[in-house]
DNA sequence: ATTTTTATTCCGCTATAACGGAACATATGC
DNA sequence: GCATATGTTCCGTTATAGCGGAATAAAAAT
């Protein structure tokens, strides 16, 4: 066989898509028979194909005769698309202006599965060493957003979540579980938290929640700031986060 | 082989749109292996899957460890699903309009393939033998709204996509193309068209256009009334239509 | 640095999905 | 009405997609 390799047969899934990206062109229900010619397809494939589509929610059928148009399931699979990056945009801009106004390192960041993460960052003016890079995972309980993120779940749930190694510190201490709990729960109540870095001397974090549509803390706005900085600032930076986030919260 | 038919593979079509299912509840991009854990689904073809779908666009990677989230595409295809069924939902109350204020039957129309179709009718208060049903496929020149579909090609456009017989009438006359054609200029500029029905011997069709984003002619409303109605009310029928078409349009 | 774990790529086997074509159903023309 | 064309379903064949498992690479732990 050479470079130039020679298909006899075509995926399902890319014909699959070619059927969507159709009906998108010719923005109308049209009968499988219809589609098939279109596409240059095998009929007995398409009507195949048509069927698990159908199934999937991918398409829906619009009229006696058969006709398929899209579904609503592509529907809300491009909500999340949008809600996704429109979340990331416009926490990206509000990044650029904390960072602004208080020259700090500001971070928004999320849970990864049972880890927390940084997906977005703007540096400071004075960047140091943060302990965490974008995209990095850390055990939750080492972080400020650690409180935060898990405001919605019961005490069993928490301890379900955390492997129990992540409650060690990295100088190798052991944290408390039930004063972790009591954190949780007072993060949650005030929409903030704070303290003095776990994985570092020298930086103090602070972090608002970001809420979504149905009130649960899906992300944060954080400032990661040399502690002398923090102390000075405290209820400007504070004040700061929690209206971003407000601004970034979905809720009604 | 049982009724509870044991399957050893899954479908790449189904694994797929597990994937995108579960982006969608995860809200967050997932690495592959993230993502194969979280289906229980063979990490190779999780990858090989992942791999597809990012060449079609329904996925997107979102960092430097090959994580992936929802693509563009996905987001497309969501506006068409809306746009569709918008414009579905808002004809359908325009039609109940027209025919509430008119008394007169009228429809919604769209081209499909290299034809007509009546996609949405509203009957009005004498229901009459209408020539075409719902659905129906009709030869686009014996049609109003065949006037005003076809506005924005070019006369071999037109040509090359009716087919020879669509311009031989049900009576067995033979149209003339090219006056055929200097009715479709004059449609277009005017906005309007409406002739005696060519199907029937009592009726009267107006038509009126609907214009999508890019300013073509996508659709049009139509009015078909009984002849002595027509020319009472000619300067009425046409204004109600032209103004609910004018409403149903995406141009700016 | 070295080991251990986890993630990714590679590759060969085989269950089966895609296909062609026949059979059947429905619409269209005569 | 019958004939012709077109749309849909059914079914057997076979190219190959999905899979398991090995090999390799990258991270994490020690």
């Amino acid at each position: 066989m050479t470079e130039q390799q020679i298909r006899k047969r075509a995926r399902g899934i890319d014909r699959a898509f070619d059927i969507l990206d159709h009906l998108r062109d010719v923005k109308t229900s049209q009968r499988p028979a219809e589609i098939a010619q279109a596409l240059g397809a095998p009929t007995s494939t398409v009507y195949d194909l048509i069927g698990t589509l159908v199934d999937h929610g991918m398409l829906e059928v619009t009229d006696a005769h058969g006709s398929v148009f899209l579904g609503r399931r592509v529907y809300f699979l491009g909500l999340a698309y949008r809600d996704y990056f429109d979340l990331t945009r416009q926490a990206a801009g509000m990044l650029d202006e904390i960072t602004a106004s208080t020259k700090e390192t500001s971070q928004f960041c999320m849970l990864d599965g049972n880890k927390y993460t940084v997906a977005l960052q703007r540096e400071g003016s004075r960047p140091f060493r943060i302990s965490a890079d974008v995209g990095e995972r850390t055990a939750i309980p080492w972080t400020a957003s650690g409180r935060l993120l898990l405001g919605h779940l019961s005490d069993q749930e928490i301890r379900d979540l955390i492997p129990a190694e992540d409650f060690i510190l990295p100088d190798g201490r052991q944290m408390d579980f039930d004063a972790y709990i009591a954190e949780i729960r007072r993060a949650h109540d005030e929409r903030f938290f704070s303290f003095d870095s776990i994985v570092d001397t020298f930086t103090h974090c602070f972090a608002a929640p970001v809420y979504d549509q149905s009130g649960i803390c899906s992300a944060t706005l954080c400032i990661v700031a040399p502690k002398d900085d923090a102390r000075k600032n405290y209820d400007l930076y504070k004040n700061v986060l929690q209206s971003a986030g407000d601004k970034l919260s979905k809720t009604a």
